[in-house]
DNA sequence: AATTGAATCTTAACACTGTCAAGATCATAG
DNA sequence: CTATGATCTTGACAGTGTTAAGATTCAATT
């Protein structure tokens, strides 16, 4: 059933059970959620003792932490990917429809990444620079869209404010806060809020320069 | 130490378990986090055996509901008390401050009303009623706003547009996604990227017909 | 080619966890 | 006063993360 090779020697030295472990736990946090990924489960399913991935992952924070930045990484080289070739008026549609795919696709992943699940002291570095990677593409295209360096502070407000909007949407979708009616795709959900903030944008104008 | 009444019979029958239970979950919520919260913690530490939760419980996972619910009530109580009064050029803004403010105070609380932790095949309704509550302060400010009926489609987008927003930079901030800079205070923060958004929106409109 | 040391895996154990089943105690209704 | 049901305890089971110490194998040095 499993197609990893034969594993000649019954035990000791399985050759690469780092890489295992982590495309195991990537699969299997899918199918029962971050919080009842176990180790154990974990190490068992690979045909391995229970304490067989601590000579490979100081933790399970660690693994997770692997996991996350994995995951991080993907996001940012779909944005990188696909996003670039859209045309400027679909640009910000696109992207934020790009993200919540990517969330749809891995709901549990996408739940460790921005969840409270990474709790270190100090937040390992690969993590951090997975994340500024992926947050680097939305600089990015904001960036282009206001004609201004990344660096700049409304670069970096507009980035900040779309990554809000966007990561708030695809948390509220994923843990079913916002029951989405099933005839509505989140192309449309996204188009929809997208006019909502104009529609506020425009009613707070009005209110506050009544003409 | 303990404010509790001294306990007159040692053992059996204290008479309000259930809500020392809660009272004290909250408050050992916010000093381990949701995943540390156990069950039998928090039974030893009020001087009760293990399974006595189970007694007015059926599990951990409705007492947590049970909090996510007095969370989205507290929620919503203050964003009636506070946001209704405010000057309609500050709705918008003292509306997500206070919101932002309730995270910050409860950040554990916060991450289980919104986090991957309520998994249940049925939501219970306490929860959902309590949720749907929050939500309706959304709408009735947006509707205010707009000039419209909370059940228009204009309203529904927009304010679930605000809610996006507004949780995703909550959850960003409480998971320490976004590393703060000290000096800057969240009304700030929220004042940015309203502009933020502001940016977008007209330089979108400026790309789309160049004038 | 043999030996040594490090990397890798196993066995055994500890202290936890959620939860169930069965018994003890107690308040209260009849 | 007795009995019923609510409440709490005892005891147990299966599962968890993690550590310490031993077994095995790979790799490199002699």
């Amino acid at each position: 059933m499993s197609a990893q090779q034969p594993n000649s020697r019954q035990h000791y030295h399985v050759g690469n059970l780092a890489e295992q472990l982590l495309s195991s736990a990537r699969s299997m946090l899918e199918e029962v959620g971050v919080a009842k990924l176990s180790m154990r489960a974990l190490c068992s399913a690979l045909g391995v003792t229970a304490t067989a991935a601590y000579h490979h992952f100081t933790n399970r924070a660690e693994l997770l932490a692997q996991l996350a930045t994995q995951g991080y990484l993907e996001l940012a080289e779909e944005l990188n990917e696909k996003a670039v070739a859209l045309p400027v008026e679909e640009k910000i549609r696109g992207f934020c429809l790009i993200y919540l795919n990517f969330g749809r696709r891995n709901p549990a992943l996408y739940q460790l990444m921005f969840g409270p699940e990474l709790e270190f002291e100090q937040m390992p570095e690969h993590l951090l620079n997975a994340r500024q990677q992926a947050f680097s593409r939305l600089e990015l295209m904001v960036a282009d869209l206001l004609k201004q360096t990344p660096d700049s502070p409304d670069v970096r407000s507009a980035a900040l404010a779309s990554w809000s909007y966007i990561h708030g949407l695809t948390s509220l979708l994923l843990h079913e806060v916002l029951q989405r009616p099933k005839d509505i795709s989140d192309q449309r959900i996204i188009e929809r809020t997208l006019t909502g903030f104009e529609l506020l944008f425009n009613a707070y104008a009005a209110n506050i320069n009544p003409a």
